[in-house]
DNA sequence: ACCTGAACACCGTTCAAGT
DNA sequence: ACCTGAACACCGTTCAAGT
């Protein structure tokens, strides 16, 4: 008993060895030249090897993929914390999922290909649930928030709306404007200059117009980001600042 | 002169029975599948000659996603040059796009791939230029809807926000919503059950938060939905009801 | 029992050889 | 001048042969 769980430690403790790996070469080679063969040569095992622990190449990106939810987790866990109003808690958690974007671009463009039916079909059952999963823990973490405006009455929503319903359209309003910022389309031509402040001021006219108090007339929000940015996340911007990738 | 000119329309002819070979493929064997041997085979022409059509496999799905964004137009201007208010004119562009993401699913995955930027800067100038001026077309189709609706005075503008900027988080926002209503994560289980329903809903909600008039207790957008559902959109509507792939 | 790496099928890309 | 398809380098995956 003791030997086969120490077995399964070192099992537990190579696949880590190789999720280390692949995430420094998509670092090092990018998404493209990722390649089992590298891998297997950056962990130093034989590619059978690799093959026992990720049952195929989308296995092994959904293992990455499940590292940055359990990170984006952490980060939401802190924002959604703060001793701040839920108002103020929601913007703290876009502020951090524009930071994990930005400090792991890599990392989210891993997950978008995650975010694809015929990719995610190919992962195994185990890697798939332990995402979905994951998943559900960030998306939890928004709507507790979203429960505790409504419970507070900061927020009525409004009738054939629920909470759960909310937080998928915020989520696909920031999801979809980060895909669309890292797809290199032009939007200065069109006259969107910078996407970060447009969405957090079209955020700020959407929650008014949802009437989630205190509205922005009332509160000085642009106060809140700049705690944001100079306290609770400051060693992140650091980061950013002195190593721009 | 004269000979020249036709050698160029048999190449341009040429060109388009390349893409539709591979239109038609992604539809056999997918996305994965899709090969430039079996698109060579498919066409009868030899895997030279596709390459001096197109630079790369990359800039063969550009010219397939060019394709899509110039049905997408079509679909938008019958949408926005509709004789209806300019908020219903939206609707109906909204409706208009989640009735092409149904109609064309995989051709809206390859628009997908093609928003990625080590995608994109693969594919060849001419391509990634055309690309660009068909998605501005696209852009302007919606603008124009809502500069309509500034100038009829429908819609007051917040201060901050110009017409470019709100139509691109209304963008964000659809793309985003497509975007993981096909990644398989099962919303269903969050309490997302249906979310063209949701997102519909949420619009409105969005829309009368801008005070865009008139709101949606003034007017009945169901209505439009279902004038939409039964007149407009009734034959693409059939299509999807007759070959549901 | 576990690990290895040669072998296989396939893919994107090129280019010397044909016509 | 234009087209062809063999050849090349690489990749994901498997599995017989080792230890």
């Amino acid at each position: 008993m003791n030997i086969a769980s120490r077995k399964q430690r070192e099992i537990a403790a190579r696949e880590e060895l190789i999720l280390d790996c692949a995430a420094r070469l998509l670092g090092e080679v990018g998404h493209q030249g990722l390649s089992m063969d590298r891998v297997a040569e950056a962990a130093e095992y034989s590619k059978g090897t690799i093959y026992q622990h990720f049952d195929c190449k989308e296995d092994l990106l959904a293992g990455l993929c499940l590292r940055s939810s359990r990170d984006l987790y952490e980060l939401f866990s802190r924002a959604a914390g703060l001793p701040l109003s839920p108002r103020e808690r929601l913007l703290a958690i876009a502020f951090a999922y524009g930071l994990f974007i930005r400090l792991h671009p890599l990392e989210f463009a891993n997950m978008q290909t995650l975010k694809s039916a015929t990719v995610r079909e190919k992962t195994s059952e185990a890697n798939r649930c332990a995402m979905q999963s994951a998943e559900a823990q960030v998306l939890n973490t928004v709507t507790q928030v979203v429960r505790d405006a409504v419970s507070d009455g900061d927020l009525v929503l409004p009738p054939g709306i629920t909470c759960e319903e909310l937080v998928f359209c915020l989520w696909a309003t920031h999801y979809g404007a980060a895909s669309l910022a890292s797809s290199g389309i032009p939007f200065a031509d069109y006259g969107v200059g910078n996407i970060a402040d447009t969405l957090r001021k079209y955020m700020d006219d959407v929650l008014d117009g949802f009437n989630w108090r205190p509205t922005s007339d009332k509160f000085d929000y642009a106060a809140t980001q700049r705690h944001l940015e100079e306290h609770v996340f400051h060693a992140e911007l650091r980061r950013l600042d002195t190593a721009p990738s």
